[in-house]
DNA sequence: CAGTCGATTCACT
DNA sequence: GTGAATCGACTGA
């Protein structure tokens, strides 16, 4: 029986796309399918909004300081996932980028949930609006099911798991804008590195750089 | 080895 | 708009 495509079907990006230089990966990023795979089913997520990390030389990136055991999977080949833990409860995931050593990666920190809002929901919270199911970037990890585990994990794999990347319908070039990355602040937040789909609803709100006050 | 703070989110006012 | 939650990586002594 014949089938028609659905949003779990498509071409899977190649390990070649993410071998480029991250700032032109980033915005080309936008519009195009991330799908993971779990025992609890499939769930896919047209990406809206990225920011892009440039390796050591970025006073915004964990790389910037050099090699971690944290950040080791930002120094290793392009088309991994780096997936870190923060503020103690959350998960954020990125897709690294350029040639071994490169440092640089991709944070993926808004889409539109295109299949399995249901076990999104389950994962999120059953009284989630659509729009705000991947609307951040741990609200993303989260609507994935993505944490430590994961870190390290391929996203070009010869079989569809745990993640794949697909080439959707990249977004217009017209309608990405671009402008500082959320959350970073000093030197990093000069750079105008987050790029998001103009007018999507997912795309989650800016917010500058706060520095945490002392208790 | 202790102090600091984060590529955030949520509840509450 | 403000503050709490919550933990571990990183830093510098």
């Amino acid at each position: 029986m014949i089938t028609a495509p659905g949003p779990l079907d498509g071409t899977p990006l190649d390990r070649s796309f993410f071998d480029r230089p991250v700032l032109d990966v980033a915005p080309d990023l936008l519009g195009r399918v991330l799908v993971r795979e779990t025992d609890d089913g499939p769930i896919a997520l047209r990406l809206t909004e990225v920011e892009a990390y440039a390796g050591p030389a970025d006073p915004g990136s964990h790389a910037y300081r050099g090699r971690t055991a944290r950040n080791a999977v930002m120094f290793g080949p392009p088309g991994y996932v780096y997936v870190y833990f923060t503020y103690g409860m959350w998960h954020c995931m990125n897709l690294v980028c350029g040639p071994p050593g490169t440092a640089s990666a991709v944070l993926l920190r808004a889409g539109e949930i295109t299949e399995g809002a249901e076990l999104a929901r389950k994962r999120r919270g059953t009284s989630r609006r659509d729009s705000d199911l991947a609307q951040g970037p741990a609200r993303l990890a989260t609507a994935l099911g993505v944490d430590r585990a994961l870190n390290g994990a391929d996203a070009c794999p010869p079989r569809p798991e745990p993640f794949r990347m697909l080439t959707g319908a990249p977004a217009d070039p017209d309608t990405v804008r671009n402008g500082p990355r959320t959350g970073v602040g000093g030197e990093g937040a000069a750079h105008p590195w987050r790029f998001w789909i103009d007018g999507d609803p997912t795309v989650s709100p800016y917010r500058a750089h706060v520095p945490r006050r002392r208790r």
